[in-house]
DNA sequence: ACCTGAACACCGTTCAAGT
DNA sequence: ACCTGAACACCGTTCAAGT
């Protein structure tokens, strides 16, 4: 049933490998050298199946985005705020996820499994769910550039004031909730 | 009344330049070694007024977001709307500017220029400003993205049914305020 | 079909040495 | 104080050639 595998990797492993680097040492040492080295191949092995970094990083981006399941039947209903955590703990499963899926093209308005997500949430308010995909993206892009910076030492110690990412990310969603459900935003 | 200035560059020159080649060539082409070309000087001499790329892609931020202005005065009143398109034109008057002010520490929460004109628009309410800032930048970072994909050709036609991006900027704003003014979010 | 070997044109950074 | 020269340890990518 799998189909043909006469080389030693295919596609989806490669990705798979690639995500593990990931995880371990972030995004700067994910590197075709070292993807292909942890492959026990030459660099130029990579290129027989990717056409370029970016277009792996592409394929690491969906498979990150996959994490976020399937879109909700017709009928069901989704709050915005599941549906944002849902999209937002993908992006966090992974580190520097969010940054992997800004930098490849997998955020193009339309076809993409958290507008999607975001569009059964609101009503298929098609400006609002992209407004709110961008805060989700920001929001955590910004929380895991600040864990790499306090893992790599040179991080100023939370500041006390500064409101826990948490609540950030709640009121973002609260305030997000709150002007939706009224008509005159995009319904005309 | 200038400081003294014996050596060929100073800081502020070198981040001149660095700014200028960033707004023509994009963040990929902005290599310490092709600013030093640009500067007629050998790449280590960069080492000598910045520590790092970091440290002087940090200076290229701040000076981006200088662009801001000042806060406004105390008793002056700001609408959410004006201090978020502020910013957001700061961010878009260089090319890839999001990005390069997403990737220095220049937004650890706090004293920032951009979050403190919002704290102003948001009545001194720290989460919901950084919310709203997280998602200018999200929202700024892949309308760049975008830009730079499509100039560099493989984009997609604009698809048509997807929202234009001030559309976007304006319906998450008008989400946001529509949000703020009320009691509950944090004022406990 | 899938991979190796070797090369090309780059990177950021360090450091002794010059002036 | 400020810069040069040379080196170190890397990058992504291409392409002929092997199997």
């Amino acid at each position: 049933m799998t189909p043909a595998r006469t080389g030693r990797h295919d596609r989806e492993h490669i990705v798979s490998v690639a995500l593990d680097l990931l995880d371990r040492f972030g995004l700067p040492d994910l590197t075709m050298r070292r993807l292909a080295a942890e492959l026990d191949v030459q660099p130029s092995a990579l290129y027989w199946h990717f056409s370029s970094k970016q277009d792996l990083l592409a394929a690491v981006a969906e498979r990150i985005l996959s994490r976020i399941g399937a879109p909700p039947e017709p009928g069901t209903t989704v709050s915005l705020p599941d549906a944002a955590r849902r999209i937002r703990d993908a992006l966090l499963a992974y580190r520097d996820g969010a940054e992997v899926v800004m930098s490849s093209a997998a955020l193009r308005p339309g076809p993409s499994r958290a507008h999607d997500l975001l569009l059964a949430a609101l009503d298929e308010d098609a400006a609002a769910a992209t407004a709110v995909l961008q805060f989700v993206l920001g929001h955590t892009l910004i929380v895991q550039q600040r864990m790499h910076a306090e893992s790599h030492g040179a991080a100023a110690p939370p500041s006390a004031d500064s409101p826990v990412d948490q609540d950030v990310f709640a009121t973002g969603l609260a305030l997000l909730s709150r002007g939706a459900g009224r008509s005159a935003v995009s319904q005309g």
